[in-house]
DNA sequence: ACCTGAACACCGTTCAAGT
DNA sequence: ACCTGAACACCGTTCAAGT
C-alpha cells in the first residue's frame, strides 16, 4: 500500500503523539517505547517528536499518566471505612501496573505526569485526612504508599512476565537465597522460604496495611 | 604509549572483570557501565566479556553486591536497643547508595548478588528476631525495609545529583504539584509543600521507623 | 577449547538545511 | 516559522572464524 492510498497523514499534536505512544505501550509493552519506533508509527522521523516532547523521560511520564486514568477513584470505590478505602485505591493503582508489567518497571523510576496522577494523590490525601491523619503525616504517607505499591508491582510483574533475562535474574536470587550456607547465614537459611514466599497481591496488601498502621503510630520528626 | 610498553595484558577472570566494573562505576558512575566501555578498560572487545558474565543485568547485580561490602554490619554498629540497630544498619545501606547516586537507580531495578547482600539480609533477620518479631513477619519486613530504603535513596540521590535531565523531571513534578488548581485538587494544593518537603535522610528515617512500628502491629495474612 | 573481530540490529539527540 | 534527513555518538548481543 503506497502513501497515496492511505488517508492524509494527520497533523501531529502533543496529544496525538502521547496517544499513539500509549497505544504502542498497550500493544507491545513499555520496553518497545522508543523515539524511533514511535516516529515510525506516526510516519515521521524521530527528530520531529522533539517538537512535542522534551525527551524520552518526559514521554514516559506522560504515558504513565495516561494509564493512571484507569485507576478507580469513583465514590463507590472509595466508600466505607477509611483504611479499606485506601486499600481499594492502592489496589486499583497496583492493578493498572500489573496489567502492563513493563509499565511498573517504568514507574519505579519515572513519576507520572498529568491530571490522573494529581487526582490519585488528591484522593489518597482526602481519605487519609478523613481518617484523622495529621496533614504532614498524610503527605509523606501518600508518598510511601505509592512508592511501596509501585515497587512491589514492579517486582511481582517481573516475576509473572518472565521474559527470559528476568527469569534468569529471578532464579539467581532464589538460588543464592536457598543455597546460602547455613553456617554463615543461619537465619537466612532458615527463612529463605519465607523470604521468597507470598503471591504479589498478598505481600503488597500486607505492605499497605503495615504502612497505615505504622503511619498512625509514628509522628513526623 | 604502545601496547609493548605496558605490562603484559593480564588474563581475564570473572573477579577481575567485576573489580574493573566496580572501579568504573566508582569513577564514572553507574550510567557509564556498559559492556563496550568495560571491554575498553580491559583492553578487549565486548564479546569477550560474555565468557565471564551472562549479560549486563548480571554484571550490574555483581557490582551492586561489591559495593554492599561497605555496609557496616560490625557488632559495634549493631549494638544497643533493637530498633536503633535496625535503623543504623539501614542507614549504612542508604549511605552507600547515596555516596553513588547513580547506583541507587540501578538498585531499584536490580537485586544485588554476592555474599555482602546475603550478610545484610542475615543481619537484619537476626536483629528483628532478637527484637521478638515472628519469623514470617521478619522475612517480609526485611524485604520492605530494603525496598523502601532503596527507593528513597534513588529519589533523594537523583535530587542531589541534578544531572540536567533529572533536574528537569524534578522541576516538572514540583511545578505540577505546586501549580495544581486548588478548586479541583484542594487537599493537594494545601499540602504541596508537605509533599515536597523533607531532606532525604529525614524522610527515609521516618519511613524506617514507620515500617518497624507497622510490622510490630500487623500480623501476616 | 577458548577467545574475539566484525556484524547485526538497534538506541537518543542534534542541527544544518530545506519548505 | 516550522519541520526533518542525515549524521553523530553511542548501545547489547551473537556467531563465524580464527588461534
Amino acid at each position: 500500500m503506497s502513501r497515496r492510498d492511505r488517508p492524509a497523514k494527520p497533523a501531529l499534536t502533543r496529544e496525538g503523539v502521547i496517544a499513539t505512544a500509549t497505544a504502542l505501550v498497550r500493544e507491545e509493552g513499555a520496553g518497545r517505547l522508543t523515539m524511533r519506533r514511535l516516529a515510525q508509527r506516526l510516519d515521521t522521523g524521530p527528530a520531529s517528536l522533539y517538537v512535542y516532547v522534551r525527551d524520552t523521560a518526559e514521554l514516559q511520564a506522560a504515558v504513565l499518566g495516561e494509564f493512571l486514568g484507569a485507576v478507580d477513584l469513583t465514590p463507590a470505590a472509595t466508600a466505607g471505612e477509611w483504611t479499606g478505602r485506601v486499600r481499594r485505591i492502592v489496589d486499583s493503582y497496583t492493578g493498572v501496573l500489573l496489567a502492563h508489567p513493563s509499565l511498573a518497571r517504568v514507574a519505579v523510576v519515572t513519576r507520572p505526569s498529568g491530571p490522573h496522577y494529581l487526582a490519585l494523590i488528591e484522593s489518597l490525601l482526602v481519605v487519609l485526612g478523613e481518617g484523622g491523619m495529621p496533614d504532614d503525616r498524610a503527605a509523606w504517607t501518600v508518598d510511601l504508599l505509592l512508592l511501596v505499591a509501585t515497587a512491589s508491582a514492579a517486582e511481582h510483574g517481573t516475576r509473572r512476565e518472565e521474559d527470559g533475562a528476568e527469569e534468569a535474574a529471578d532464579d539467581a536470587l532464589a538460588e543464592s537465597l536457598r543455597g546460602a550456607p547455613a553456617d554463615r547465614y543461619p537465619r537466612l537459611a532458615a527463612l529463605a522460604g519465607e523470604l521468597l514466599s507470598g503471591e504479589g497481591p498478598d505481600r503488597a496488601g500486607w505492605f499497605v496495611d503495615l504502612v497505615l498502621v505504622g503511619a498512625a503510630g509514628t509522628p513526623r520528626p
